[in-house]
DNA sequence: GATATTTGACCTCT
DNA sequence: AGAGGTCAAATATC
């Protein structure tokens, strides 16, 4: 048996949770999804920083309305995971770099209000940040760690545009379902190292908890614009009609926004940084970013259901429209938490909701 | 036939 | 030794 696989020295640590049931949209983590190897540590410490005040201005403005509690909850915990993570660059800084250089740190991710079990992989990354971590494969460093928790009322919705090839599935101790392993399915042609795991979570199955390691070194042009078949749960997808890939005309929708949508990852080897690029239309809300980026049979139901070309977008801005408090909370939160990647903001400020405060406050640097 | 998935075995790390 | 991660042959699907 070979191993062909080249170790990586920098791996990107991503991981999304996608929940049907959650009532409330949280981005757990500001983790730089655009992560740009041009920003230091400095960088991103002043946008944590700057991200909690942002946040708890908002805070004061949601104290003084009628708001939720929840609404007030995710604010609070964002703020308290923004400096969080502040105080863990800083911390990282002064510790003399056990992580390389251009690799940031590991972000610790503070239990949000929504509740999600974490998997033994999450838990090391998020020790790492704060303790020496004595990771097997003579230590990944991750680059990234991003969890969303996102009521989309879709099931398994795990599709993040690229292409995935199963490569295995292991029962994890003390995890109720299996975790399956996916690589690039450009792995042998591009020498692609991008990576991913994907495991339900216990508490609740609706969730799934997906682990991105490495970034792509693929072309995404080459990349087809049909839906991948890899799937997590292949046997749902199945009952759920979900095991072909889009018809023609969905794959061709979907090319077309994907074409609006380019997901640009790399590893740090590569140093290409991050960078999402979207429409101008809505974008801002974890479910918006979910539904374009992490929603495999989301792009299938999506397009076989209610939805059809332009109204992806549309939808979009009739969320934002009616959004109410609660998933206002979670637009803040979802925005808020990507600070560090600016892209991730609606490229225009009216996209967010009216009530957003953070149009005023020079939120982009 | 090509490609993807399944799954038992093997490897690496703690 | 045990757990997680990966490989690769067998199998399934297109």
């Amino acid at each position: 048996m070979t191993t062909s696989q080249t170790p990586l020295s920098h791996e990107q640590l991503t991981t999304f949770h996608y929940s049907k049931s959650n009532p409330v949209r949280v981005v757990h983590s500001a983790s730089q999804l655009v992560h740009n190897k041009d920003m230091d540590t400095s960088a991103f410490i002043v946008n944590e920083l700057k991200q909690g005040m942002e946040l708890a201005m908002h805070l004061k403005f949601i104290l003084s309305s009628e708001s939720s509690s929840e609404t007030k909850h995710v604010l609070i915990q964002e703020i308290i995971s923004s400096y969080d993570r502040a105080m863990l660059m800083v911390n990282w800084g002064d510790s003399g770099g056990q992580t390389p250089a251009l690799a940031p740190p590991v972000l610790s991710q503070p239990e949000s209000s929504v509740s999600i079990g974490e998997s033994p992989q999450s838990q090391d990354v998020n020790q790492s940040s704060s303790v020496v971590n004595k990771k097997r494969k003579a230590t990944p460093k991750w680059q990234d760690q991003i969890r969303i928790s996102t009521e989309n009322g879709l099931e398994g919705n795990t599709d993040d545009g690229y292409s995935w090839r199963k490569y295995g599935q292991k029962v994890i101790l003390g995890a109720k379902f299996p975790r399956s392993y996916y690589r690039c399915t450009y792995r042998n042609a591009h020498n692609c190292i991008a990576r991913k795991q994907v495991q339900r979570s216990d508490e609740d199955p609706a969730v799934f908890e997906i682990t991105y390691r490495g970034q792509h070194t693929c072309n995404p042009a080459t990349k087809p614009s049909v839906i991948p078949t890899a799937s997590p749960e292949k046997h749902e997808i199945k009952q759920n009609n979900y095991q072909r890939p889009l018809p023609a005309k969905s794959g061709e929708m979907l090319s077309n926004l994907k074409k609006n949508l380019t997901v640009t990852t790399s590893d740090l080897d590569a140093i290409v940084p991050c960078s999402f690029s979207f429409p101008s239309a809505s974008f801002g809300t974890v479910e918006n970013y979910q539904q374009f980026n992490f929603s495999n049979e989301a792009e299938n139901n999506f397009m076989q259901g209610s939805l059809s070309g332009s109204n992806y977008f549309t939808e979009w801005g009739t969320d934002f429209q009616h959004h109410d408090e609660s998933n206002l909370s979670g637009m803040i939160s979802t925005t808020a938490s990507t600070t560090n990647s600016p892209l991730a903001f609606p490229a225009d400020p009216q996209d967010l909701s009216p009530s957003f405060p953070f149009n005023d406050l020079g939120f982009f640097i």
